[in-house]
DNA sequence: CGCTGGGCTTGCAACGTTGCAAGTGATGCT
DNA sequence: AGCATCACTTGCAACGTTGCAAGCCCAGCG
């Protein structure tokens, strides 16, 4: 169906080449001869396939991005954003959902036979860790997303966990709580997104003169909502419950949320509520909810740019790029 | 870097077509012959060249998900159940966002160079009507999605929206409410969507004998929470408010929710609501939402189903199936 | 001992595109 | 007129793969 080449330099009477010419706009075309092929190219409704031109440059023009799960906002929003940045540049990005399997995203990352069909690959992993990817088999560039799991070795956007742990959970103290909890802590070696944070939300404490109580600190499987209810659920079991918390990321926070105002107490009057990564959701929770803001426009901008550098050869050392992010003061920390 | 089959053949000794037998595992190969191949293979890590595959047999795997947000909750879950059931025939789905703008819809599904990359697509149109779809130059197959834009000539996977309507509505007649507003209603002629559910919701009202009053019917521009914030702000400030509505879909809600609770109302017993679509944060508001519950994962392999078979060069006319639908019952209707 | 057949292997060509280098014809200069 | 120059056009080959049909070699049979 799909007219070629060959049969549009047919149609005009010309060579196949000089039709390539018009149609990439190459200067060197007699002007009648390209309003001829111009003609020829309309009449048939050429359409340059594409496949065969990745063949002939040796490139797909398909950037991976990987990631656990794209039903969870923060992903969503992050995706949308990479696409952009992407199609900026020419390129389409392919999603793949891991769902934290490691079976999957090594299958994936490491050698799969779909990573042929990539020219890159922007990855945020969730149980793969450092021993997996340092020995990676694959030659198709990598851009690690989320906090650090290859010391080194790899290029890596992240952001600085500890630090807007520290923030979150400062912003807490100065409103005077005195018992601040802490849930989505992680003990699991390959997820240090909940380590770092349990981190931060320590050394302000520390630093604040705090009682540093474990059982503040809830561990939670992932970081959804039903994890972050269930976390609450026994925080307020506690005989001397916590008047904050600081949760992990958004979702947490708004399964905690729920739990909180389902035991007919008031956020923030009885407790007050911190979360992180700012998905729109936490906007229009009532009450909104304070929340730490990482700049995804920014994380996607440098990630896709990393890759593409890469591509076109950049073999300087691997980059470790820090993204911003700032504390967004709601309803949920304001009386 | 990669291998390809011939520098393969010359480790092994043999020819390049030998290769080929072996990694498509045709039988007609020694095996002392495979043997050998294969640790060929397994030496230089060889990884089949999918571009080039692609070329020869001339398809190239892709299919595009074209639907207007990828960050709103109702798309991600879809899209999520598309990648899935996609994935699991061979197919890589690629993920284009128009954000609703008619330029770039028409450009990604009517003939833009992008399409000749895909096989196929499903299609989520939002501002492309009937007129648009209709004469498409480009020979690759669509399965459309959501509401009827095109009377017949196309694939199409839809809700019946109607009756769903006026499930939703029923519902809150037999809460005995007796003056329910409607959020999302929609003029333009391209989308049908709230055209639709109005009709659904109106029929309701009339076989219950309830008076209908255009002023509870709002018109919104998007589907956004802010639009359901702002209607409802609307709502409250008639002589004689609402004591439940209808919300087109479920971020509408979430923001009509927040509207009521910070005008000091309570829902369900001042108001009571009902959504649309079934989205993960329904599921957690405070209170939780009722809701239409569309089959996400069936609309997700009806769609990629029609779609492999048009690829398998199905010539059947085309098929529109509807999926199925009910009514989740959550607290912003439970007294 | 020669011929047939089957098991296994191979070379060629093509998918549609573009880089390269060579080719064409007309123009201008000496 | 002859030759260099220029503007434009072309054919060839190759990207890595696989369908096709032909080829090879050995076993088995007459």
């Amino acid at each position: 169906m799909a007219a070629t080449l060959r049969e549009v330099a047919e149609r005009a009477g010309v060579s196949a080449r000089t039709v390539s010419n018009v149609v990439n706009d190459f200067p060197q075309v007699a002007p009648a001869t390209r309003a001829r092929v111009q003609q020829a190219l309309d009449e048939l409704g050429y359409q340059p396939n594409a496949v065969a031109r990745n063949l002939r440059n040796g490139r797909s023009g398909l950037i991976a991005l990987v990631l656990p799960e794209l039903d969870v906002p923060y992903f969503a929003e992050l995706t949308r954003a990479v696409i952009e940045q992407a199609a900026a540049a020419g390129y389409t990005v392919v999603v793949d959902q891991t769902d934290g399997d490691p079976v999957r995203e090594r299958e994936l990352v490491m050698r799969g036979n779909r990573a042929a069909m990539f020219d890159g690959l922007i990855f945020n992993p969730l149980a793969l860790g450092s021993a997996d990817l340092r020995n990676r088999s694959s030659s198709t560039p990598v851009v690690l997303l989320g906090e650090r799991v290859v010391q080194g070795g790899l290029d890596h956007i992240m952001i600085d966990n500890v630090g807007a742990a520290e923030l979150a959970t400062r912003h807490l103290i100065d409103l005077d709580r005195q018992r601040i909890a802490a849930i989505g802590d992680q003990s699991d070696e390959s997820r240090q997104t909940g380590r770092l944070r349990t981190e931060g939300y320590q050394s302000a404490l520390r630093s604040a003169g705090h009682e540093m109580r474990p059982d503040l600190i809830r561990p939670t499987e992932f970081f959804h909502r039903a994890d972050g209810a269930a976390a609450m659920s026994d925080l307020l079991a506690l005989p001397d419950p916590p008047d904050a918390v600081f949760c992990y990321n958004d979702l947490l926070a708004l399964g905690a949320l729920r739990t909180i105002l389902s035991h007919g107490l008031r956020v923030p009057d009885d407790i007050a509520l911190v979360g992180f990564d700012d998905i729109e959701d936490g906007r229009y929770s009532t009450p909104s909810l304070t929340t730490i803001r990482p700049d995804k426009t920014q994380i996607a901008k440098h990630a896709v740019q990393l890759l593409l550098n890469r591509l076109d050869g950049d073999k300087s050392a691997p980059a470790e790029l820090s993204a911003d992010y700032d504390l967004v003061i709601r309803e949920s920390t304001t009386l």
